[in-house]
DNA sequence: GACTGGCACTCGCTACAGTCGAGTGCCAGA
DNA sequence: TCTGGCACTCGACTGTAGCGAGTGCCAGTC
C-alpha cells in the first residue's frame, strides 16, 4: 500500500502527460518530460505498483499507461496543484457577465461561458425555487374563468402558469384574491408554503373560496412540487473534440443523458455546502455517463446558495483548470446576484 | 433529359431502398425487390442515365449508387407517395398533447413527441412576438428603482424584464404607467407597437416622462427588436443513429449549429405561407448543414400561422414519413392552441 | 429501336504474413 | 534501492492475394 512520493510524483506525472497528450504514456517518454531524478527502469518499478493498486492502466501489453479513475481521483484529492486563471480568463468572465439585463440572461451568458471557457459541456441550474422566497403574485385575468398566475422570486425567477376556474369570476374577485395571497405568502420560502396556502383556502371567504382551491393546487402543483427547477445548457459541441477517442466511440449515451433535466439536476443540484464537487467517471451514478467527469458547484449571492452550475467532459479532462474555471464563474455570477 | 416513366421508377426505388438500408443499391437487387419488369441489364442503362444527369452517383466504382442532393429533391417533388400516419403515431400525438396545462408545456411535449415519432432531431419555436398582439402588460415594483415588466401576448407567451429606472417612481405613478401602457397597447400587433410606444412618450405627463421613456426603450428593445424569439430543442441523441456514416462522419459542425438560435430560426422560421418546406443537404444556407436536411412548416391556431416547427436529419431520412409526421404534429398544436 | 444475356473489368473489403518499434518485465550488478 | 541491459510482447503498418458485388459494353433477340 505505500505510495511513496515518487510514486505520487510518477502518477501525477502521467496524468498530466495523458491529459495533454490523449495518448499512453511510457516511463521513457515520462523521465524526458519531467524531472523526477530516476531512470525509465526505476519509473517502470513504480509504475508496474501503481498498476497492482489500480491507478493506472495498459490498454494493452506494450502499450504505456493510461489512468484509471481511480488514478484521477487520487489525482484530484491529493495531486493537482491548483492552477490560477489566468488574466485573459478573468478578463473574459468579467466581459461576458457585465451588461446582463436579466436573470434569463445572466443564466445564459453563464452557460455559454462556461462552455467556451472549459471547452466542454456547461450546465447551470436556474435559482432553484425552493430556494427563493416570493417577492410578488400576480394574477392577470385572461378570461372569467382564466388566470395568469405570475410569480416573481427574490432571485429573480419568473415563473408563469395557467390557472382554470372552476367558475367565473369577478374583477373585483380576482382583485381580492391578489391581495391575499401576496399578504399571505410574499416574503416566505417557497419551500415552507404548503401550510400557509393551505391556510389562504381555511380562511377565505365564501365567495372565494372555489377561486382559491383551484389557485392554491395550482400554487403547489407548479411552484412547489412538479417542473420546478430549470436548466441550461452549453457546449454540445464540444463533447466532439478529441475525436471520439473520449466517451469509447459512442456520443449517444452522452446526448441522451444531457436531454433528462432530471439526470443534468442529479448531476448539478448542490445539496451539500459549498464546496466543489467532482464526479470522476464509475463514481457517477447515472449509467450513461460512465464515461464522463462532471464538476459542479453551487452560486448564490453572498454565502447562501440557491442553485447549481457546473461542466460535464471526459474522464481525461484538465482537472486542475476545470475546477479553478468553475469555482470562479460561480463566484462572479454570485456576485452579480447578489446586486440585485 | 427525356426520364421516362421506367427511369423514374428505378430513381425511386432507388431512394427507398437506400434510405432502407443505408448502403449503395446495385442494379440486381433493385429488380429483386421491386416489380420493375425488366432484367438487371436494363436497369443499368437506366442508371447511367440517372447518373448522368446527376440524380444519382457511385462512392467508387464497382458500387451500387446512392441519391444525391437533387435525386432526393426529384424524388420528394415528383415520386414520393402521401404515407399516412399509422393509426399508432396518430395515437401518440393525442395522447402526447392532451393534458398541457401551459405554452411551455405544450412547445415542450410537442418537440419531444416530434423527435420520437420521427427519430431525428425536432426544433420547435416557440409563438413568434412579431406575430402575437398584446394582451396584459403587468407593472411589478421590486423597488423605487425598479420594475418587473412582464407582457402576456394572445398566443399565450409571457416574457418579462426587468426595468431600472432613472429616479424613484412612487407607487401611485406605477400604477398610472400600467394604465397607460395598458390602454395604448392592449390588442396591437407587437410589430405594430414602436409608433404606438413613441406616442406614450410623447402624451405622457412631464412627471412620468423620465420613467415613461426608459420602459419605452426596454420595451421596443426585448419584445420587438432583440431575443423575441425562443427556440425548444429536442432529439441531439437521434444524430448519433446511423453510425457516423451520416454527417460524413462528423457530428461537431451539426451540433454548432443547433446551439445558435439565429441558425435554428433560419431554419424552421416559417415566413411563406402554409406549406411544407424541405431543405436538402446542399440547398441548406447554413455550411455546417450541407450534410443534413430539415423538414418543417408553420403552426398557429385556424389558418393563422405564429410560428414554426420542424425536424432535422440525414439527407438519407424517410422524407415523406417525417413530412406526414410533421404536417401532423402541427395541425394538432394548432389545434391545441385554438383553444385557448 | 428497345431490351437482354453474357463477359471482362474494376475496386473495395478481408485475411494473412511480415516487419518495426515502443514499451514492458525481469535480472544481475553497482 | 536504483540502474543498465536484454529478451519479449503486441499493436500498428505494409504488401499481397483472393473474393465478390457491381459495373459498362456489346452482340444478339424480339
Amino acid at each position: 500500500m505505500g505510495l511513496d512520493d515518487r510514486k505520487l510524483a510518477v502518477l501525477r506525472a502521467i496524468v498530466e502527460d495523458y491529459v495533454a497528450t490523449q495518448e499512453p504514456v511510457g516511463s521513457k517518454a515520462l523521465v524526458e518530460r519531467h524531472q523526477l531524478g530516476v531512470s525509465p527502469a526505476t519509473v517502470r518499478n513504480d509504475m508496474a505498483v501503481l498498476e497492482e493498486e489500480g491507478y493506472i492502466r495498459q490498454p494493452h501489453t506494450s502499450a504505456g499507461r493510461v489512468p484509471t479513475d481511480r488514478g484521477y481521483r487520487l489525482f484530484v484529492d491529493r495531486l493537482s496543484r491548483v492552477k490560477p486563471l489566468s488574466p485573459a480568463e478573468r478578463r473574459a468572465i468579467e466581459r461576458f457577465l457585465v451588461g446582463a439585463v436579466d436573470l434569463d440572461d445572466v443564466v445564459h451568458r453563464t452557460v455559454r461561458l462556461l462552455a467556451q471557457l472549459t471547452r466542454q459541456v456547461a450546465v447551470v441550474q436556474y435559482p432553484s425555487l425552493a430556494r427563493s422566497s416570493v417577492r410578488h403574485l400576480e394574477l392577470v385575468p385572461i378570461s372569467t374563468t382564466r388566470l395568469m398566475l405570475v410569480m416573481i422570486a427574490d432571485t429573480g425567477r419568473v415563473e408563469q402558469r395557467l390557472v382554470e376556474l372552476p367558475a367565473p369570476v369577478p374583477a373585483e374577485d380576482v382583485t381580492d384574491l391578489r391581495r391575499l395571497v401576496n399578504e399571505k405568502l410574499v416574503g416566505s420560502r417557497l419551500s415552507d408554503t404548503p401550510p400557509l396556502v393551505q391556510a389562504l383556502v381555511d380562511e377565505s371567504a365564501p365567495h372565494l373560496r372555489g377561486a382559491m382551491t383551484t389557485l392554491s393546487t395550482v400554487l403547489l402543483e407548479t411552484l412547489v412540487e412538479r417542473h420546478e427547477e430549470r436548466i441550461a445548457l452549453a457546449g454540445t459541441a464540444n463533447l466532439t473534440r478529441g475525436g471520439l477517442l473520449d466517451f469509447q466511440g459512442s456520443l449517444r449515451p452522452i446526448l441522451e443523458a444531457l436531454e433528462e433535466e432530471v439526470v443534468l439536476l442529479k448531476l448539478i443540484g448542490e445539496t451539500e455546502p459549498s464546496t466543489t464537487r467532482v464526479l470522476i467517471g464509475d463514481e457517477n451514478e447515472v449509467d450513461n455517463l460512465r464515461a464522463a467527469s462532471v464538476v459542479s458547484t453551487g452560486y448564490g449571492p453572498g454565502a447562501t446558495i440557491v442553485g447549481g452550475l457546473g461542466v460535464l467532459g471526459p474522464t481525461r479532462m484538465d482537472y486542475p483548470g476545470t475546477i479553478a474555471t468553475v469555482r470562479a464563474v460561480a463566484r462572479y455570477v454570485g456576485e452579480l446576484l447578489a446586486q440585485n
